[in-house]
DNA sequence: ATGTTC
């Protein structure tokens, strides 16, 4: 396959065969060294060759392989003609990060740190199939899944200004919970408010460098104080909803006489009932991983605040933002100079909307929308912001993470013999995980430089970069 | 990612 670098960060895959557009891959000359594996490109060029897919097929700088779509991979398709697939949404429906900040400093907790993390890691249920405090009757889980963050907010969690500062005030149209089998929402009604397993953690940092002090400011993001990071989806419920929907779609697209160049793209056309079902329960599944990612962070707020014994006053916690980071949305862009609607796939992929959109809460009117970028467990995390090159160039669309480097039975291989817990600890960040093969999965070695793959995105000018955060204590699952 | 092979 043709691979041709346009510019420092941009990589072509012309358009050919059975492709419908060309391919993009965001990368460095480091980055391509990383990702460039054939049978990942062929996924970018699968997804390429789909029925209604506008202008390109992208990828992310964290791209790696996924199911059917790549991870990292961004693809829009046309309303008419265009298809919604599961995989290209993947199985942890709205997979995102939530951000706040304190108003305290590292000084202020690094003596209290060890008890911290104890404290979290007991409150905090995390790791495969665990249940929450939170039990929902059946009737409350469907209102869930309507409201999203909204419900947790009514409920008693957290507060309502945090709505503002999440990707669609936490709550997508369009959910219905009709849509959901009963076997999903058996999974999903005790699983509110858990952490989950995998690259799913709790983060507390430090503020490190701010880049852009104007951005920074309006985020509520100032050096030297201390983050909290939340990173986890939707849990069992958004898993059963992909598995349902891959296994109905797969049945009934060969009906349609489309013809996939992998059975993982399992999709359906756009207008048709049974992908219009999907969105609907997919909508659920985002919604409920809002209000999840809501009422963790009050969890973790109520942890802060006995274990510091201070007031909420004083700990002062705020919401920075919280995004989305495996969706598939209708949206409006301007393509060819037309505005059209269509439906954008982030899979491991992060919306990027520039100053001004309409979409954004007007605080963020001048600066576009925070972007939370989640590194490995050692290293560093970053918040950048959305521009208009990313409006003009990816669907408002950036990277999500560092991306996996090794696989995860790769990464417990090389994990043989070594203490990891003890490695973080030397870096300066205490690690406690639920599982015991997590440690050695996510690895920092696992993941790509996550500064590596944040510089492509920043200069490509898809993204800015506002500030870096330190981890300093991390929860696993 | 996932009651990690209903």
């Amino acid at each position: 396959m043709e691979l041709i670098q346009t510019d420092a960060y941009r990589w072509e895959i012309p358009k050919t065969g059975n492709m419908n557009v060309p391919a993009r891959i965001y990368a460095s000359d480091a980055i391509m060294e990383a990702v460039k594996k054939e049978e990942t490109f062929r996924q970018l060029v699968n997804v390429a060759s789909l029925p209604g897919i506008v202008g390109r097929a992208m990828a992310m700088p964290d791209i790696h392989w996924g199911y059917g779509f790549p991870i990292g991979g961004v693809a829009a398709f046309d309303m008419d003609s265009g298809v919604i697939s599961p995989g290209g949404v993947g199985y942890d429906i709205n997979c995102g990060v939530r951000l706040a900040a304190l108003r305290l400093e590292e000084k202020e907790i690094r003596p209290h740190l060890e008890d911290l993390v104890v404290a979290l890691q007991k409150d905090i249920p995390s790791g495969v199939g665990t249940t929450g405090m939170v039990k929902l009757s059946l009737k409350d889980l469907k209102k869930v899944m309507k409201q999203g963050s909204p419900w947790a907010v009514s409920h008693g969690f957290g507060r309502d200004t945090d709505t503002g500062r999440t990707e669609e005030g936490g709550c997508m149209d369009n959910a219905d919970p009709a849509d959901v089998s009963d076997r999903a929402m058996d999974r999903g009604k005790n699983q509110l408010g858990t952490l989950g397993s995998g690259n799913h953690f709790m983060e507390i940092g430090v503020v490190d460098t701010v880049y852009d002090p104007i951005a920074a400011r309006v985020f509520g993001l100032a050096e030297k104080q201390v983050t909290l990071m939340i990173h986890t989806g939707s849990r069992g419920l958004g898993h059963q909803i992909c598995d349902d929907f891959l296994g109905r779609m797969t049945k009934k697209a060969h009906k349609t006489g489309m013809v996939l160049p992998d059975r993982q793209l399992a999709c359906m056309p756009l207008r048709s009932a049974e992908a219009q079902a999907y969105y609907r329960a997919m909508a659920c599944a985002a919604n409920f991983a809002w209000a999840n990612r809501h009422i963790l962070l009050h969890m973790a707020e109520e942890v802060f605040m006995h274990t510091l014994g201070i007031s909420p006053r004083d700990l002062a916690m705020r919401m920075v933002y919280d995004v989305c980071h495996n969706i598939a949305k209708t949206e409006t862009h301007l393509i060819d100079g037309e505005k059209r609607r269509v439906c954008v796939h982030r899979k491991g992929a992060t919306r990027a909307f520039g100053p001004g959109h309409p979409d954004l809460d007007p605080i963020f009117r001048d600066t576009g929308q925070p972007i939370l970028i989640p590194g490995d467990m050692g290293t560093a995390s970053y918040v950048l912001a959305g521009t208009q090159k990313a409006m003009e160039e990816t669907f408002g669309s950036t990277c999500h993470g560092a991306g996996r480097v090794m696989s995860r039975k790769a990464a417990k291989k090389a994990a043989k013999g070594r203490s990891l817990q003890q490695e973080m600890e030397k870096k300066g960040v205490l690690v406690r995980a639920a599982g015991r093969g997590t440690m050695a999965e996510e690895m920092p070695e696992a993941y790509k430089d996550v500064t590596e793959v944040v510089n492509v995105v920043h200069g490509s000018g898809i993204s800015k970069k506002v500030a870096k955060l330190r981890p300093i204590a991390v929860i696993k699952g």
